[in-house]
DNA sequence: CTGTTAGCGCATTCAG
DNA sequence: CTGAATGCGCTAACAG
């Protein structure tokens, strides 16, 4: 190690043979094995490690993977990462990452900040991806894959939240449920926003038009949805269903407060599947999105783009259902009251 | 932008004057306004970005800070991450990061591997500070800076584990309780394994040889502490503390589930003040760690360091104590008792 | 198989 | 104030 002075030079004199010999035998080498030992024991002897900055300016390529994520203390990004890490490391590469703070411009600035940075490509775990974003693609010479949204014109890879949405719409239906309120996100998060409550919306009204699904707009936080819990309440549903994890727990925890028995008295159910959904109570019955399963295959896929190995685009990843304990069905209450109605 | 091509050399060529002129415009320079101003109009024009691999050879600095984290799907290592970003961003660094996995042995490649990398500091959020990590300061020409765990010879920055143990050993004594049972992990982690832990017998302790803690370890995360929830309850104690708020989580699943009462039958106390503490029922008392301000601090102190400004080592974090639901006042019971006593 | 020769793009002397 | 020259440490032809 001793203080960073060894270079490939250095080694080279005490190997007795040239700089070139040496590049030969760090990179793939054509080379004879008595002065491979040599240098061998040479670098092992001083600790040589070439200098990574030089190396890049030369092969332009840095091994190094930018990540713009949304923000950086969340259950999902966290997995997300865990997922990716696991990819990158054993490839070699490593990632230098900056936050958006689920800021659109933010996002861009940092893809851009990143390439200058020299990444070999840049992971986005986009908010929105914008025209910009796809006009920004012709200018960089480096692979861009998204994760989060997605857009026809752009390397995506990410769940299908449309279908997601369809699954709990289903279930929801099929439960006996025929009023919903759907707390979900801004439209300018296709994939949560737009995307999920759409899914979710068909899949619960289908060949149902007495069934009704009210919309309210709430932020990613649970206490966001906390203080909206109060509006969703007033709509009088069966069932309410937040667009997130997150925003479940703060309804459920509202709903507790005020002794109202989930799912006796009204149901609940998310998306996400975070493990904290599992010690709540009612234990949270929702969507599990695997994001590390996710992290994975975007690293993979990056490696790929990078190599210029072929490669699907739009692949979106599977999910499952976690039915818990915050869902109750329908059907009792129902066949009670036809019981009723037919002996009168 | 434009395919990365445009070098200070074309800019200078564009602008008529040399490369060092330029050079000069972009770092400090003696510039006249005249050759300022073209050079200037010519970069917006094209978009010129100095390479970043080429300026790092030159000037040893690469404005990179590593970052080596235990694990990366954590929310207090998320938070800390987010702090840490407050600070690095506007100074114009940059975080490159990688992940430990909880291991030692890890944890000192990883440092390695970053300081060969170029970085020009390291923020090791440390599972344990071992010999070898002391040794390898010498080796390493760039500032090492820990927390999660401290060591008089190294730089550290982090929560008083033992005083937050001790504020709440303090508290329970005080709400009555006298028997508990720590949940703790390793004491390879010698912060939350044995500091915290330490702390909060001592003060649990204080001058009442009657009062008993029962020591049980367990792993990080809230499903170990949950299997091992019910050797808790075979001690029968009056509270049961999780070294963290994960095992504190995972402990109150498992009495709800037993339909065991908290706090009416036995408290629940932990360490940590996550979010999720909040929407849980009881909602968990606990102290809670500022890990985003521990995180700025972090951050703050690895500029210093990097610009030899003084600092002072072993500065320990505050925090604070969440007083929700979860911990019952013994005194009722006990004065109750007493009635009853007085009364026979 | 190996040494020699050129730069990669930039910052920095050193003379003007 | 400015340009010419030099080299950071490394890789990649190019001739042997």
């Amino acid at each position: 190690m001793e203080n960073n002075k060894v270079t490939i030079q250095d080694i080279a004199r005490l190997a007795g043979v040239s700089k070139s010999t040496v590049s030969r035998y760090l990179n793939r080498g054509y080379i004879s094995d008595e002065k491979a030992e040599r240098i061998r024991s040479v670098i092992s002897e001083t600790g040589f490690k070439s200098n990574f900055f030089a190396k890049r300016l030369k092969t332009k390529r840095s091994k190094l993977i930018g990540l713009v994520l949304p923000r950086i203390d969340s259950v999902s990004v966290g997995k997300l990462l865990a997922g990716i890490g696991y990819i990158l490391e054993p490839a070699g590469y490593q990632a230098i990452m900056l936050v958006s703070q689920l800021n659109e411009k933010k996002e861009l600035e940092n893809i851009i900040s990143l390439y200058h940075q020299g990444v070999d490509g840049i992971i986005i775990d986009s908010v929105a991806i914008t025209p910009q974003h796809i006009a920004l693609q012709q200018d960089i010479g480096i692979p861009l894959l998204y994760t989060g949204q997605k857009h026809p014109d752009a390397n995506c890879l990410k769940i299908d939240d449309e279908a997601a949405g369809r699954m709990m719409g289903a279930y929801l239906r099929q439960m006996g449920h025929f009023h919903a309120v759907f707390a979900g996100v801004t439209k300018t998060d296709v994939a949560v926003g737009i995307e999920r409550r759409k899914g979710f919306a068909e899949a619960f009204m289908e060949g149902r038009p007495e069934a009704k699904v009210d919309f309210i707009e709430t932020g990613f936080g649970f206490l966001e949805a906390y203080n909206l819990a109060g509006d969703m309440l007033q709509r009088n549903p069966t069932v309410v269903v937040g667009a997130t994890d997150n925003i479940s727990l703060g309804i459920l925890r509202y709903f507790h407060e005020r002794e109202i028995r989930v799912p006796e008295e009204i149901s609940v159910a998310g998306f996400g599947g975070y493990d904290v959904g599992a010690v709540v109570y009612p234990a949270l019955t929702t969507i599990a999105f695997n994001f590390e399963l996710v992290g994975m295959n975007v690293a993979q896929r990056m490696l790929d783009l990078i190599d210029h190995r072929p490669t699907e685009n739009e692949v979106e990843l599977p999910f499952f259902f976690l039915e818990r304990e915050s869902v109750r069905r329908m059907g009792s209450a129902e066949s009670t009251r036809q019981t009723l109605a037919g002996m009168a």
